[in-house]
DNA sequence: CATCATACTAAGCAATTGCTTAGCTTAATA
DNA sequence: TATTAAGCTAAGCAATTGCTTAGTATGATG
């Protein structure tokens, strides 16, 4: 017995997680969002309760949308192959409109550091944590390589894939090819 | 004829430094610069034109402090030892009371990204290259390397060392050995 | 000692921040 | 058709932003 709502709440999501992407969360304001999203602000408080929740929100949506390639990773069955396609999937993923924006998590954990709420942190911790899961999995796959290795190698996989998440914000496609390339002859 | 400045331009400008080096520039506010810095706001506009200036000043002096590690670099003559060397001494340069914080000029690059200032973005790139070049013309000490490879091996490094900055700030030191230990083993 | 260019203090500027609220519109129910 | 719970509009809140300025203190020179 009341009136619906003019949005959908997934719709208006999608387009704040791509706000928060392209500027960090410090760098767009609740004004921005409006705009973005298309709602008034009301409607953004009503439905997200703050900022920080639209944020949060937007962490989720981008774990959705980058699901389609963890998930292809988490099927693989080749090894260090199927890692390093995972870089190169990942490379694909963090493009839009030719502007290369790295990767959402990645970019918040930079920006806010030490100075993230905790419950925020949580969400980025576990997502990391998530992938390099799966990289372990991976490389458990080659029967030749024994625990410790496994470990040293996630490490550095973690590592190089941060770093080629940066990376992508600045060099140009050749340059991080090169880089994928070099990094999977250490394996 | 006149009065003398109650502070050393330097003095605070290290101060200054190590606020956006912590917090990153939007972050940073010019009330907390004023604390930090220990001078008025007048004094800060009168040194420095505006919180651009001050954080424009603030990289130089960053680029003067890591001159004693990429100096050691330049006049490294032992190939690609010499840049694992690089890569040890960045991560001890880059911490401070036990807190790690990465990069400045990587950590601005990944917040400010395309929307940096195009002076300030201009002082970015010049220490990237500068950078490369060091890496380029140590990985030329090895006579076996040709050119196509140097710049090859040159690209994957300088994503290496992004991805040991940001990894820095979040993973513990073993973590980040084993990605410095893993990302030289074929080079 | 008097001058006066420069430095310092602290109050205040408009603009923007995240967030709230008063008053109106909508639409499923009785 | 009248009721009413929910959504929407737009104005406005205090706090903070980067920056300025009026008034005062300082100290090397004449």
């Amino acid at each position: 017995m009341a009136r619906k709502k003019q949005y959908i709440e997934q719709e208006v999501l999608e387009k704040a997680m791509s706000l928060f992407w392209r500027n960090g969360y410090e760098n767009t304001s609740v004004r921005m969002l409006e705009k973005e999203m298309g709602i008034n602000q009301f409607s953004i408080y009503a439905s997200f309760g703050s900022k920080q929740g639209v944020f949060l929100e937007s962490i989720n949506t981008y774990k959705k949308k980058i699901h389609r390639i963890t998930d292809k990773l988490e099927k693989s069955q080749n090894g260090v192959a199927g890692i390093k396609q995972y870089f190169y999937d990942f490379l694909e993923f963090s493009e839009e409109n030719n502007v290369c924006k790295g990767c959402l998590i990645t970019n918040t954990v930079n920006e806010l550091g030490q100075n993230a709420d905790s419950i925020l942190m949580t969400e980025l911790t576990k997502f990391a944590d998530g992938i390099k899961e799966l990289f372990q999995k991976n490389l458990a796959q080659d029967a030749k390589k024994d625990i410790e290795t496994i470990e040293i190698e996630s490490n550095y996989l973690m590592t190089s894939i941060l770093g080629i998440s940066v990376a992508s914000k600045i060099f140009n496609k050749k340059q991080v090819e090169d880089a994928i390339e070099t990094a999977f002859k250490n394996l």
